[in-house]
DNA sequence: ACCTGAACACCGTTCAAGT
DNA sequence: ACCTGAACACCGTTCAAGT
């Protein structure tokens, strides 16, 4: 009769297992049949419990694909900035194929996640750490987007910033302290530090530079014969 | 009394008009407000009415993806493919961009719709006019899928192909018929004309490959001294 | 032929109540 | 502190009925 060990008894529920139950319902059933009630079902409880854990579902969404960032691996850094990129990109990439929901979820988010802007300020930083200016860091986190994620992230949350200019120094100097290096290549496609927050950039130029550089690459391969020949140009 | 004349009274509904109030519903307020009730509501009916015209919310999705499609623009035809296939990723960009709903679900949907493989066979069939082989099509169309959709195709249906081999054999001879390009391309891939249907392709070579030229291309870009100098290596 | 009303089995979420 | 029951305003969809 102790209570705290009666048998059947479940432990109590957290923030992390409520999260680790959706990603598995999600890669086991599909994403369709991710619904408060199939969730508390799958953990033995009323969908009302799940409530004292997360806000919503939107915030459930979110801390999904927080889990899934956590899954990829820790960075090597071996001074070879494009070498490291790649297998951080195959790593993103693996853990992505393991759920298959995860690209669909990605996109129907509004705002990127802290770990979201986490990941990103630490690729951004391994590619300025190599030398690439901050105007090409930018480029290249835009193309690598596309193809990785399978689509274009918008790095600060849409909707209408702060009126209040207080506030959004705020908001920017907060920015600032927890992605540095996010902050440094955005600045470097805006030119304008002040219009930062909700400013966005060039999309149009980032995207043919894109286009241009993978048809460049496809033409190359062409002209060298490829596959008969060689992979590299 | 003329019966057809009643003032105020609405047109009957077509399949058309339904799409068409369904894109307009999903640009004005978002695809999470397109539900058969608003729809309905918008139409001057009710939801029921609908069914009638559509068979369900998944034709429904599916026939706003073909709505999508038709907006892009007819393929200008240059001889030169890699300027024709330039226009065309930027005319779908233009119009993905005037509905921002399209890339999600697209990327929701779990079998490619006529309209998108006729587009797929149509963008195939220029690269091979233009000299390519089919292996290099092929990688090109996923190279670039993902700039375009925004998300990595699945071609063939998701799902288990038809067990019987007859009914497999057919659906190929009809699959051959509507799409020759795209089977060309799918033939070069797997080097298995019979066990196409459901196959796959090498996703993993195809995926590294497509990093590698991307971050050649970058390697090239910061060698040039981009963005000081020239964009072009 | 085309549309409607009532009904069913689901959703996400709130609130007051239980232990 | 943590969970539950009842309730509300929604979903997609079926079916028999209306005009």
């Amino acid at each position: 009769m102790t209570p705290t060990a009666l048998p059947g008894k479940r432990p109590p529920l957290t923030r992390a297992t409520v999260l680790a139950a959706a990603v598995a319902l999600a890669d086991t059933s599909g994403i369709e049949t991710l619904s408060m009630r199939n969730l508390a079902r799958d953990l033995g409880v009323v969908a009302m419990a799940l409530y004292k854990h997360i806000a919503n579902k939107e915030e459930l969404l979110d801390g999904m694909v927080e889990a899934v960032i956590a899954e990829f691996d820790p960075p090597a850094q071996t001074g070879d900035w494009a070498a490291d990129l790649r297998e951080r990109i195959l790593s993103a990439r693996r853990t992505m194929l393991r759920h298959p929901w995860a690209a669909q979820v990605f996109a129907g988010r509004p705002a990127p996640t802290p770990a979201v802007l986490a990941h990103l300020d630490s690729v951004a930083a391994g590619m300025l750490a190599g030398g690439l200016s901050p105007a090409l860091t930018h480029q290249g986190l835009h193309m690598l987007g596309s193809l990785i994620w399978g689509f274009h992230l918008e790095v600060f949350p849409s909707g209408p910033p702060p009126q209040d200019p207080a506030e959004r120094e705020e908001m920017m100097i907060g920015f600032a302290a927890a992605y540095p290096a996010v902050l440094t290549v955005a600045m470097a496609a805006s030119h304008d530090p002040a219009a930062i927050v909700g400013a966005g950039c060039d999309d149009q130029a980032e995207f043919e530079l894109t286009i241009d550089l993978v048809l460049d690459g496809l033409k190359r391969l062409h002209e060298a014969g490829w596959p008969a020949k060689s992979r590299k140009s």
